[in-house]
DNA sequence: ATAATATGGTGAT
DNA sequence: TCACCCTATTATC
């Protein structure tokens, strides 16, 4: 589940049910042993998402770096749950508990590793330096499939292989137009799209790009089928125009899109 | 029981 | 371009 507006709830999750107080830490797979060992009975100063970077700031430990990957989870549970598959990391707090399996990164870092991180990243529109000019600039540098560009997380920090197609068919606009040929208007449109969806993302905690009153329910009920236009919907029709949602293979990531809608 | 799949990313070839 | 890593769930035999 994670793109971007995955990991920036979890941060405001994790800090809204593990504060204030100590923390239990373990790693009951025990692969994340030695890290849990540093961060046990210590209190959760902050937890900070950058794009689809999450950093826990544990007070008196070194800062603690994860990343979800494509099959990672961080899962709140009531604070007698039992132990059950592949827990890297629990963190028990005051009235929750969290368990992370799968993810593709969970270490301890040092703060030149958080710079680092952070500092090769685009800008992140669910964060307030995100800014629309660099996004711009960084986009209009490549030649790649627009698809693609929203992908690399050095052009924009977040988007994943939902929003992107999501994204191209709001904007009527074809994933394989390569980056540089999006109309600069266009790509201004896109920075403040970014940002409302994955606003909306985090509100709702999960991908809903379609407009409700469009669907004619209220906001936040739009359910199964109605919530994306284009993602995983190949072979058929298309919610607005009717025509044939087609799949294409764009930098080694399936991308949906309407032939009609997006020319 | 085994395979395929998943909203991600890296490193080798 | 491909192999691979992480884990859980669903599909197929």
């Amino acid at each position: 589940m994670p793109e971007g507006h995955t990991i920036h709830r979890l941060a405001k999750d994790l800090n809204k049910t593990l504060k204030p107080g100590p923390l239990t830490a373990s790693s009951p797979q025990g692969r994340f042993a030695e890290g849990a060992e540093l961060l046990d009975g210590r209190e959760l100063n902050k937890a900070t998402a950058w794009g689809k970077h999450l950093f826990l700031d544990i007070d008196g430990a070194p800062p603690v770096h994860i990343h979800l990957g494509l099959i990672g989870k961080f899962r709140r549970k009531k604070l007698d749950a039992p132990i059950r598959g592949a827990i890297r990391l629990r963190l028990e707090g005051p009235e929750r508990l969290w368990d992370l399996t799968g993810p593709m990164v969970c270490d301890v870092v040092d703060g030149d590793d958080v710079d680092r991180i952070t500092s090769e990243l685009g800008p992140d529109p669910l964060r307030a330096d995100g800014d629309p000019d660099e996004f711009a600039r960084r986009l209009g540098r490549r030649r790649i499939a627009i698809a693609a560009a929203l992908l690399d997380q050095k052009v924009i920090a977040g988007v994943g292989n939902v929003y992107r197609s999501e994204f191209c068919f709001l904007m009527g606009i074809r994933p394989d137009l390569p980056a540089n040929q999006v109309p600069h208007d266009v790509v201004s449109e896109m920075w403040d799209l970014s940002v409302a969806q994955l606003t909306q993302g985090v509100r709702l905690n999960r991908i809903t790009t379609r407009d409700p009153a469009e669907v004619g329910v209220a906001a936040g009920r739009i359910s199964g089928d109605d919530r994306l236009y284009v993602y995983k919907r190949d072979g058929r029709p298309c919610h607005r125009c009717g025509d044939e949602i087609r799949l294409l293979e764009i930098g080694q990531r399936k991308a949906w899109f309407c032939p009609s809608c997006q020319t």
